[in-house]
DNA sequence: TATTTATGATAGTAATACTATTATTTAAAA
DNA sequence: TTTTAAATAATAGTATTACTATCATAAATA
């Protein structure tokens, strides 16, 4: 039997659901592929449609727009982190070694993932970083987020937020402190590869120093 | 005597320098304008022209493109910013004072500013908060920086860097830690009127809980 | 076998992001 | 003051983008 792993994503992101067809998934892999390579302003339904061998108008049966796309694959990320999330601080008791591991979840580059045939983990994981707050940042937020385009997001903060407070009850900005974590991890590495002055990370441009940046941050304002 | 402040810009921004006519200081300031109402997204040359009377073609002999229109309005906040800090914090030996003076002066939407007649830096403030990223989000950052468009922003980071080292000449990540404060200052405001959820800001929705927050969180990280 | 459903192929439209040309006004230099 | 140069206005045009619409065909389902 060979294992699935199944994000379940807010059908008004979509109008035909990419997972159930062949199709789909083509779309799924290869907008990531594309948004990956040359960003997300350069990614038009037409490069899509050749790339993967169909039309403009087969792209559109699943997709109303490409922000939508957007916000999707971005949605199906923060499903997976948040799955991941779960899984690897599953059993463990001592909530300092969970926040660790989530700083360090949030912050690395992981494999390719094996169990989610159509979606390359890591080319998902630069987007975010390059792309990611373009799902919010738009004219449009109230409206999207009262379709709760934004769930899995919030979800993750929220778990993040859990973890904190397990680590000192009395910290007063859970909330806001998992949101700052979440997006440094990716800004701060943005910025240590194209901007890298406005950080203090050295040259060898290793995640690890973001980390170690995070942690102390962290762990000095809850006071651990 | 008429007191005015200039923002020496970058010449490689503009084609024309808009501070030196009415037609170019009319550009600045219906952009602002068009972006802070609509968002950058919506924003586009025609409408622009329109706004002031003008022509299409005579935005573009200003600017090449609305890219390095919003990397020059940007530009000039950080500038206008990196002014107040300098002479805000003047004279100011503490360096705490100085610091709680710099996360007020990032997270506050000032009053519009009289000595720069065609710009409105609240508006302005409110679009860096949504747009600010924007301007390094691309797949031509590295350009872009080459050509030194965001060397205000690294000035500034840079300043409340060294601030950071007064306090404490041992901490290890001032820059990082500075250019947290600074995006930090508009992203928790985002938040917290456009997704609460991310933050612990009550619904009054007061810039001064997000002062609160980033002070307890830089003051506790640097350990003061 | 009939019928629904997904896809493919093609066409068309409004808007965007520009470039180019020429005429006219305004300002600076001779 | 005249000449000349520079800035602007008016208009037109192009390639690309972001869609919508139509119709034929292939595949799956009843």
């Amino acid at each position: 039997m060979k294992l699935e792993l199944q994000i379940k994503m807010n059908p008004s992101l979509y109008l035909r659901d990419p997972e159930q067809s062949e199709l789909g998934k083509n779309i799924i892999k290869h907008s990531i592929q594309i948004i990956h390579d040359n960003g997300f302003e350069a990614f038009t339904f037409k490069k899509l449609a050749e790339s993967i061998g169909t039309t403009e108008a087969g792209v559109y049966r699943y997709f109303e727009n490409k922000h939508k796309l957007l916000v999707y694959i971005i949605s199906w990320y923060w499903g997976w982190i948040q799955f991941q999330l779960n899984y690897q601080t599953n059993n463990i008791k001592d909530p300092i070694v969970k926040l660790k591991k989530v700083i360090t979840l949030l912050s690395t580059n992981v494999e390719d993932d094996i169990t989610t045939g159509h979606v390359d983990e890591s080319q998902l994981h630069q987007i975010l970083i390059s792309e990611g707050s373009k799902a919010y940042l738009t004219n449009h937020v109230g409206k999207d987020n009262k379709q709760e385009f934004f769930k899995p997001y919030k979800e993750l903060c929220n778990s993040v937020g859990e973890i904190i407070l397990e680590c000192n009850p009395k910290y007063k900005y859970p909330h806001s402190l998992a949101s700052t974590i979440i997006e440094m991890a990716h800004l701060q590495n943005f910025f240590m590869n194209h901007l890298p002055s406005l950080t203090d990370f050295s040259k060898s441009k290793n995640e690890s120093e973001i980390i170690k940046y995070l942690e102390d941050l962290v762990f000095n304002t809850i006071r651990i």
